[in-house]
DNA sequence: CTCATTATTGAACGATCGTTCAAAATAAGG
DNA sequence: CCTTATTTTGAACGATCGTTCAATAATGAG
């Protein structure tokens, strides 16, 4: 309750430095070795040495950057969130301002695709990450997570698919919706399920064709399901 | 390679015993508390302790019982499994012998209900065990346990479902399958979210209600991305 | 009932877990 | 360049992990 005055506050705070950067080198190489770890054996199969040592950095240095495992955890998630929600948003703001009335494939198009897209780069941050968040969605003990980095954004896009289908009730939207983000997910988490499933000679197909494929799949499922 | 006699074996073997009631029980209680806590906390975030402490019995017993942690996680998964197949296979026995051509929804309502009214008339194991499959096809750690429990079931129905669509290739086929299965796994592990995501006060749906909401959705996701 | 086998018990094993600490090294600010 | 806040380092902490063991108790078979 004891309010400062700025003097006294720079008075007791003796002084102030950058960050080096080396240190914020340290700080997103572990970020980056838990990203990879946590999505290869989840929160409790990775261990804080195994993720500093995959980052090259002491196993001390986590707690001192990231506080604890915990703590960093979340920071691995957040990374990427608000950038993807970004990438969601935008897509949204675009088609806005091209039709005046959305149809429900431009919409899941918008929300689905900004993810595959990162994924199917190949860049194998973003496929760890995808796995990632199928953990924290899968998972009650992230809800906080849920709640803090995802569900706005979905919020926005189920108010979008409600305006389209007024008659539909709220639950059964969410419930179309969650069916839909599960299917999107499991593009990262069961890949290699699907190959088992496909038989025969490897023959994966490309990214950009799944997606394709994901949002026919799941603008016809979401219609017959809200219509119905 | 010395091959035996029934007598000489029996010299060596000295004498065999049935087990004990008690035993079995033992054995089976284990079962039931891993089932509930590696669902609720997954592979590495239930420790023996837990589970034998939850199960009444003591540690030694897990490793006297079920060899280790793995072969205890493993048996698990599979206790039910087959069980599961057998309903599946059975519905689609039942639905041949019914009619003599299949509609894609009868197929996908004999591979989806089964699990659903399992999990939906409110046995707390089922409810665990759903959330155990959902793992079990989400980590690629697990998965000659999908090869040998599930993958076999479903290759025969994608196997039906190949005859339903002869133009669409098999890898498509596949890849629908995956997001069908994923989604009626979300109904067991993002229950929660669901609920979140529906927004103002908690009505949530009956599970039955919800089945008809997955089979419809699925049949024309199917539909839309096998015809296209 | 007797006895050999099976099962339970409680304690202990070494390994690894996440976290913490003081000392040494680094680098920004003046 | 000097000072000093920041960062790195290596070691150690207590707790918990999965597994193993010898002993004791329970139990099916004869």
């Amino acid at each position: 309750m004891s309010q400062e005055s700025p003097a006294a506050a720079r008075a007791d705070q003796p002084r102030r430095r950058a960050v080096s950067k080396r240190s914020l080198a340290t700080s997103l190489s572990i970020l980056d070795a838990a990203e990879r770890l946590f999505a290869e054996r989840g929160y409790d199969g990775a261990s804080v040495r195994d993720i500093a040592s995959a980052a090259g950095a002491q196993i001390a240095s986590i707690s001192f950057h990231h506080v604890g495992k915990e703590t960093l955890f979340e920071r691995v998630v957040e990374r990427r969130a608000s950038e993807l929600s970004q990438l969601r948003l935008d897509a949204l703001s675009a088609l806005k301002a091209k039709a005046e009335s959305l149809t429900l494939e431009a919409l899941l198009s918008a929300f689905l695709r900004p993810y595959l897209e990162k994924a199917g780069a190949g860049d194998p941050q973003w496929l760890a990450y995808a796995r990632l968040v199928a953990m924290v969605s899968a998972d009650i003990r992230w809800h906080r997570i849920s709640e803090r980095c995802f569900d706005p954004t979905a919020g926005v896009f189920i108010a979008e698919i409600a305006k389209l289908f007024p008659q539909a009730d709220r639950s059964a939207i969410a419930v179309s919706f969650i069916f839909s983000v599960s299917a999107m997910l499991s593009l990262s988490t069961s890949q290699w399920r699907i190959e088992a499933l496909s038989a025969a000679a490897g023959n994966r197909p490309a990214m950009d064709r799944l997606a394709d494929q994901l949002v026919s799949f799941c603008e016809a499922g979401m219609r017959a399901a809200l219509e119905g």
